[in-house]
DNA sequence: AGCAGAATTTTGTGATCACAAAATGACACG
DNA sequence: CGTGTCATTTTGTGATCACAAAATTCTGCT
């Protein structure tokens, strides 16, 4: 039974609305639903996700999602077990160092390069954006914080156009998302701390090392205090 | 036509020669064919992959190669174009310069986490390796030298079972393989350098910064002098 | 009731098909 | 000789099928 039949698709070459469909149109639209739903934490980790279900679910045959399981498996954000069963994999603490160690690396270096990108818009938008998180924080939507937080530090590292740092970081993102997700569940969200007005503020100044700093710092609080604290305690 | 039929399959559940596969084997074997052959320098940047083209010449159907593809794109050693087709992305210098970076952030750091894990035995492995590199060098086999510069590599960064940044790093060997495989096509191999014995004398010392060091002018040198000088030219 | 074993259903995999878009080649016209 | 147009072929995509392995449910025995 579907929970939602969202009906992607009917025609051949037209969805009912009348929208043109093109060259790998039902992949493109099944990977975005599976990738922000793993980002939003709507997928639990350790839960098996079968194909058919997902299909049916989106209303496609198997097909694409297959080659989209596929794809999110390659990059780490599923796990294929041995039995060809897919899931979404658990954390654990020693991946959970190494997620956190290569965020570390990673994040601050595309952030300095993005910087000289960012445009006085840019600082609004990510101004705006936060506004958004920190009502999110206090009404406890973890799945709207989530998206935003995501919107927020991607918003600064789409600027570099960046076609090897950024997917390398997407994903990281795709494979601590749905743990995270499940420390929110326990300890709330208004226990959560970010870095985000330090970010905006060395955007506007157009300060490398400062926005760094922002970005490390949130990191490792954001993410590393939390879950460092459910790890130990699981 | 088929340039070689190695009939990877025959039977449903048994091949040719007897061998058991098991779930997914088609798509394992299918899969290390493709990967091999990136990182060997086997395919051209810029050339077209077709999946029928594959298909036919690993002796399977179109089903496995289909996701194997899929796969490699989402790792980005693939680059699925507007219209379906599939190639070996060529580089650019941007691109080359954030691969650089990634591998000047990512290798010491998975280096410096293995070397509690390397054992003499380990070094000894690598010695053996940079003695048959060595012999590659002066017979010119460029593919040759680029599977066992992997090996080197690979031999440190899978002593600490990484399950995250090891796939990682995966993924940036297979972008600048095919390209580095045209660099030795043009300079030749008897120009190259590396570092590998420092980082072997590091390992067995157990020295950290050492190691860190030599795999970082490894790749600075061996990668980055090289692939500035053809970019440029070109 | 507890549990082993068989029957049934679910699920992933590989293959094949139909279709449309794109690439390729042939060919006539300027 | 170049060039635009049309026919042919190639190619990716989504769907469906058949099959085997795995998971699940049911059943019968102790």
């Amino acid at each position: 039974m579907p929970l939602r039949r969202t009906a992607l698709k009917s025609g051949p070459t037209k969805t009912a609305t009348g929208q043109a469909t093109s060259r790998g149109a039902t992949r493109e639209q099944v990977d975005v639903a599976i990738r922000t739903g793993l980002l939003a934490g709507r997928f639990i980790p350790g839960k098996a996700v079968t194909i058919r279900g997902l299909a049916a679910e989106l209303g496609v045959s198997p097909m694409p999602v297959r080659e989209v399981l596929q794809r999110l498996a390659a990059e780490n954000a599923l796990e294929v077990k041995p039995n060809g069963r897919v899931q979404v994999p658990d954390m654990t603490p020693a991946r959970f160092d190494e997620v956190l160690k290569a965020r570390l690396l990673l994040e601050p270096e595309l952030a300095e390069l993005a910087l000289p990108h960012l445009t006085a818009g840019d600082a609004a938008n990510l101004q705006s954006i936060d506004n958004d998180i920190d009502e999110c924080l206090v009404s406890g939507d973890a799945e709207a914080y989530m998206r935003l937080n995501h919107a927020f530090h991607f918003s600064i590292y789409r600027a570099t156009a960046s076609k090897v740092l950024l997917p390398l970081i997407d994903s990281l993102w795709l494979q601590f998302a749905p743990f995270m997700r499940t420390v929110y569940g326990r300890v709330g969200t208004a226990s959560l701390v970010d870095r985000h007005k330090e970010a905006i503020r060395a955007v506007e100044l157009g300060d490398k090392q400062a926005l760094r700093t922002a970005i490390a710092a949130d990191i490792s609080q954001g993410m590393g205090l939390l879950g460092k604290e459910i790890l130990a305690g699981a």
